[in-house]
This record gives structure tokens, sequence and C-alpha cells, in this order.
DNA sequence: AAGCTATATTCAGATTATGTTCAGGAGATA
DNA sequence: TATCTCCTGAACATAATCTGAATATAGCTT
């Protein structure tokens, strides 16, 4: 999961990055409105933290363009503890879920998570697909109850595709939610990844769709066909 | 499926048929306004993406002149985001729909998707024929709700016959739509890839039309018969 | 029915997409 | 800083699928 962070304390952003990145998240941030804007318009994130109150544009400005255009992702918006009214109008811009400042990052990462949960459909942390569970909560995988050892990248590539499970889901697409901006793409990063994946979770549940990407199955329903 | 691309970027051209291809459509690229107005003059194509700002001759005037020819293929221009003028002048030219620069991947491919869609007078993504089933948004087929495996050009082959039901489709009609500018086209290729889809689709769903070409049809409704 | 033409089938390279392995290096940990 | 883990990119290996040709079959025409 690719995630955007636009806020102007650079402390704050900073801490806020390091917190999303430990639990596996990839991320964005912004300083000020406007590169917040610019990025949320042309990377595909997986859900936007906003601070409303930023420079260059405000955050209430910024949530209402990305909404004008058709942007779907969700945003959790970031107000100082006296800004109620700002909070208010964050809401009717388009916003998902709100935290008032200062807050726990525990408590950050509980609605960023339920966040994503809804964006995707489901309705709990974690996901099973016949045998193999993932818990985005604790970043950890499970094949039939047995723990498995993942890295960093190996479980985000594993989550992005038991979120989107079933569909088949291309190279370019995994890229750009695994990494963050600055990426070269142009090496067998994501083959090498899913090899590895493969053999810590079993061969038959990531199906190869040659030509267009990959696609996390249920090998008992596939065994069926 | 087969796209134009007409874009002077070359960065973003590249990406765009890159993405274009990952799902399976047959793509040209264009530099320039000059080129981009032969190709879309002398090709078959199913859409067109077109920047309007190109060199040489810029996109509104392109488009007036393929609309001036009776061209019908559904277009889809790009704009920069303050170029509010020219999107409104294109629109009048004759586009079918819009998208500032810069957007998501994902969004320009919906839209597209839509315009293929409506192009063919369809308003879901997925085509359903007497039990066969074609998602063009995953480029899966089912069989009575049982995946079935194509390769990338075996789906292209059904997704085009599929968007004709019914129609009668020369071979020559088939490899325009399903190949891209170069392409020697004078085997066997179309027989070759009509009797493997045959053989996993069900021999009667495609019939011959001898001297003609093929035609997709629902066997139970041609049983009657 | 014979002869002709169009379509089907089969198959073996050629080609391309994907898999695997590995070494160097960056970054984390202690 | 020394050690360890993990990521990256490249080289190489394998497998899927595409192509073109050869061969077989079916459909027309006379």
């Amino acid at each position: 999961m690719r995630i955007l962070v636009v806020e102007d304390d650079a402390d704050l952003s900073r801490q806020l990055k390091d917190a999303l990145k430990d639990v596996g998240y990839a991320v964005d941030v912004a300083n000020d409105g406007e590169e917040g804007h610019h990025l949320g318009d042309t990377e595909p994130y997986d859900a936007v933290i906003l601070d409303l109150g930023l420079p260059v544009i405000d955050g209430v400005s910024v949530l209402q363009k990305w909404r004008a255009d058709g942007k779907k992702f969700p945003v959790l918006i970031l107000t100082a503890r006296d800004q109620w009214s700002e909070k208010v109008a964050g809401f009717d811009a388009g916003a998902d879920d709100y935290l008032t400042k200062p807050f726990h990052t525990e408590e950050l990462m509980a609605r960023l998570r339920a966040l994503l949960r809804r964006a995707a459909g489901h309705t709990t942390d974690t996901i099973d697909i016949g045998g193999l569970s993932v818990d985005n909560r604790s970043a950890r995988a499970f094949v039939d109850g047995m723990s498995i050892k993942l890295t960093s990248h190996e479980f985000r590539l594993l989550s992005y595709m038991a979120t989107h499970r079933g569909r088949v889901i291309s190279r370019t697409e995994l890229v750009e939610h695994i990494y963050d901006q600055d990426f070269d793409r142009d090496s067998n990063t994501i083959e090498v990844f899913v090899g590895r994946l493969r053999r810590k979770i079993g061969t038959d549940r990531i199906e190869t769709v040659r030509g267009l990407g990959y696609r996390l199955v249920d090998p008992s329903e596939t065994k069926a066909k």
C-alpha cells in the first residue's frame, strides 16, 4: 500500500513517515499544499493523510480539487484541536475520517487501516485465502496457522495482492503501489519477489498470467478447475 | 482492440504504450500531429488517445480533419491542466472524453474502457453470450462460470469478436484490430488462433462463414435454427 | 463425383516472457 | 565499527506462446 502524507511540520511528517514505513507502507511526503495536490494528482495512492493547516494551498482546497477531479482514494485529515470549523469543511470537501492533533501514532495507524479496509471492501484486518492468512495489522502472514517470516517488501507485495485477490495485477501496478516515488523500475525486482514469496507461501498460490501479471488465488479452488 | 496514441512527450507516450499493452491492446504511437493524423486516416483504430499540444499540427486540427473525413473512432483528448479553452475546442471538434494531465494511468484505462464499451453499444465491462462471458477489465473469460485460461492473443481475438458478436468478421479485420502496425500478415495465424479458441470455449461458438470470415454466436440460439 | 478452393489441424523452430541464482552494496543492528 | 539482513540488478535458465509451413479436411462448383 502506498500512502501520501501532506504535512508541513517537518518533525511530524518525519515521524509519520517512519511509523508508516515501519508497518510496511510505501510513503511519499509533501510539505505544502501545492506539492501535495500535485502528487495526489499524479501518483496512485491507496490513502492520503492530509493536514488541513498547510502553506501555499490549504488542505481543504487541495481535497476539494482532488474530489472535483474524481480522485477516489480515502483521505484522513488532521486538524488542530480547536479548528472545529475546519473539520466540518474537511468532511464537506470529501474527507473520510479525521484526527485532531496531537494524537497517538497507534490511533492514526488503526484509523488508516480501517480506511484501507473499507476502500477494499473488507471488514477485518486479516484476509484469508484458502489457508493463507494475511494480517495487515501486525504485518504478518500465516500458512495453515504457521507464521511465515516475510521481509518488508515481500509483505507489501503479498498484502497488495491479498486485498485484490482474484484480480490480475500487472507488474506496473505492483511497482506503483509497493514503491514510493523515486524508483527506477526497469529491472526484474518484481519477478524476484514473486519468486521468493512463492517459495514461502507455496508456488500455486500466485498464478502467472502471461503478458498481464499475477493473481493471488486459493489453490483449492483452482484445482477444481 | 487497437489503440492509437498521439503524444509528443516521449516519456508519457512510452508509459502509455506499456500500460495499454499490459492490459492487452495493440498499440501504435505517433509523435506529432502529422504522423498521428496519417495513422488515424489509414489504420482502423478502435480508439485514439490524442494530446492537444502537439508539434507540426495541433491536436484540435487533427481531430477536426478526422471528423471531416468521417472517422468515427472514439477520441480521448489529453490537455494540460490550465488549457481550459483547448478542452472546449477539443469537444467542439468531436472529442468523446478528456483527461487533464497529469492523470492516473488507472483512470485513463477506465475511461478508455468506457469509450470502447460505449462505441460497441455495451454498458458493462463484461459481455455474456450464452454461457460464455468475456471480462475486458480483468482480461479473463469464463464458460459456464469456469475460468478459461487464454493466452494474450487468444483473448484479444475473443474480445474483439465478443464486442462485435453476431456480426461476420473478416480475417483482415481481425488482423488489423489484433495486431499493431508492423505485422506481416500472410500466414494463417488467424486460422490457428481460431482453432485454439474453439478448443477452449467450444467449437460451436465460432461459426465459419465461408469466404467472409467468422462470427461469434450463442450456440443455444443457433441450434434452434 | 471430380476438381478446386477455403478452412482446419498439426507441429517444430523462433521468439519472448518469466524464473532463478547470485554478488555487491545499502542500511539496520548490536 | 563489524555483522547481518535485505534489496537490487544482472546474467543466465526455463517455459509459454507465437509463427509459418506442411498437411489434412470440408465446402463449393460444375
